[in-house]
DNA sequence: GATGCATGCTTTGACAATCTAGGTATCGAC
DNA sequence: GTCGATACCTAGATTGTCAAAGCATGCATC
């Protein structure tokens, strides 16, 4: 059985959830899919990851959550991007931009 | 003292070695000096994560090594690509370039 | 009303890769 | 003769991710 599914690399999980974050509210089964969704299916975030990192983002600051009860009638906890939050994605973001601009450096030396 | 050299990801270290390696044999503080140079001081290899990863490399037959003099009348240590090596380097940028893909894709979701 | 599946949260243990920090040794310059 | 750069190696700690469980609910299907 091939896979074709990456295993995340360590450090892009967090830039990963603060980011579905900030398109809005979410809990954590919702994270998972929506970071599915939108990689087109190509990143697929194991539950045994995602809310030990949910954990470890709260206790940062970078988030908030509380139980509520969604449309279906079933409660979740709901997550939202805090104010530091939205700076630490920033900040995530342009040190993955960096990374990426110097291994691309090192890839096209002949 | 602010740190403006990245940590690496978890990964990329076999890519950047095997990459610097196939241009051309190479000891292992001369590999930390490459990687240095060609990303432009971005990337630094500490020689703690070097050491094991050769090792780890070299076990799994990507590389060979031997021991030499070079031009100054040193010792030291001189790793080489091997076939299987070339075909790695090909299939970890390959997976690092889906990947990069996906993560872009999931940032620029609105 | 039993069964199964998708949803939803959590914990445990294992594992792998990297870093920090230490060690050894040689060489050239001062 | 001391210091910095070169060159290799190892031990221990830390970290993040994963696999694999468990538990509970709601819904459809039989």
């Amino acid at each position: 059985m091939p896979k074709n599914k990456a295993d995340l690399l360590q450090g892009t999980l967090d830039m990963l959830i603060l980011k579905s974050l900030s398109l809005g509210e979410l809990h954590g089964y919702g994270i998972i899919q929506r970071i599915r969704q939108l990689s087109d299916e190509m990143l697929n975030v194991e539950q045994g990851s995602l809310y030990p990192a949910l954990y470890r983002i709260e206790q940062k600051g970078w988030v908030s959550a509380r139980w509520d009860v969604h449309e279906t009638g079933r409660e979740a906890k709901f997550y939202k991007l805090t104010r530091a939050g939205r700076k630490q994605l920033e900040t995530q973001e342009a040190s993955w931009d960096r990374l990426c601009l110097a291994i691309a450096k090192v890839r096209q030396a002949t």
